[in-house]
DNA sequence: CAATGTGTTCAGTTGATATTGAACAACATT
DNA sequence: AATGTTGTTCAATATCAACTGAACACATTG
């Protein structure tokens, strides 16, 4: 292998890149069509229509369907109308990678709040058990503190 | 309910607490059976055998042996020996949390150079996906530089 | 009205991974 | 040696969420 980067042609690009961003969405934890079909509306940036989707990335509507409405819900993307066609419209959203450190944020949150409902529970008797779980706590509000940062820092400069 | 904490019995807490910790792991996309262990150990503080692990959260010695062993990889736990007995102990790491930390920041920074490395072969007339591309890459960035902060800052004030 | 096109829902299937449990190797004890 | 313990491995199984595809509701068009 050669040291610099290789152009290929633009086709072949853009689906090593919808492909690798697929797997690489999945194994944060998301279903791995919502992956691709967040990249290839990053890559194209303009509108794709719903049965473009299905069609390029070889999936069922359904799942477009569902991997649409879940990155609606973290406003990764946004539907939108194209005049004079009944097909829904979609496209990357503004300040896609702020919302979607924003969306983790709001896990941890939950997770740190669950967290800190058991460190109530735990008998003052318990001190040292008491520290650990409170570390656990911290670390959940240092996170979600750092990651809130840098979303505005991105939101900032996009 | 009520809207001050009820402390229950020191049992209750932990079972709770090991429990709570175990689902939000899985929802981490780690197993829960290594959420159960670390929080079992998180809890306790002190060493917990091999044997122990079994039999308090009810499993098979087969998968104690894939948790642990995962877990250490991860720095989170540590086997030590116990002077005059076989077993292998183990006990939560001096700074897990910050070791959690930087688990996730080397497979962000694997995913980065896996996007940069697309980056590279998109053709230069494709000047808006390379923008945007590497607004992708700008944001695993800020993301591993505040996560290593986050780490160190943890690790400062344990 | 019938026929076509659109997105959603949901029951069933698939696929990936966690978990089990038995076989095993290594070691200690008798 | 024989027996018992301990941790690992791996094939079989269980589990769980993603995905499919058909049924559906709704709208548009002819």
């Amino acid at each position: 292998m050669d040291s610099t980067a290789k152009p290929k042609s633009a086709a072949q690009a853009r689906a090593d890149f919808i492909e690798k961003t697929g797997v690489i969405v999945q194994s944060e934890g998301l279903p791995r069509i919502a992956g691709r079909v967040l990249a290839l509306l990053l890559y194209d940036g303009e509108r794709v229509s719903f049965g473009q989707l299905a069609e390029a990335l070889q999936v069922s509507r359904g799942s477009i369907s569902s991997s649409v409405r879940l990155l609606e819900t973290q406003q990764l993307i946004k539907r939108v109308a194209e005049p004079g066609d009944r097909q829904d419209y979609f496209q990357i959203a503004p300040s896609a990678f702020p919302n979607l450190i924003e969306a983790s944020v709001l896990r941890m949150r939950r997770a740190a709040a669950d967290i800190e409902e058991t460190l109530g529970e735990i008998p003052v008797t318990e001190a040292g058990s008491r520290q650990r779980v409170a570390e656990f706590v911290r670390y959940y509000h240092a996170m979600t503190e750092a990651m809130t940062e840098t979303a505005q820092h991105l939101r900032r400069r996009p």
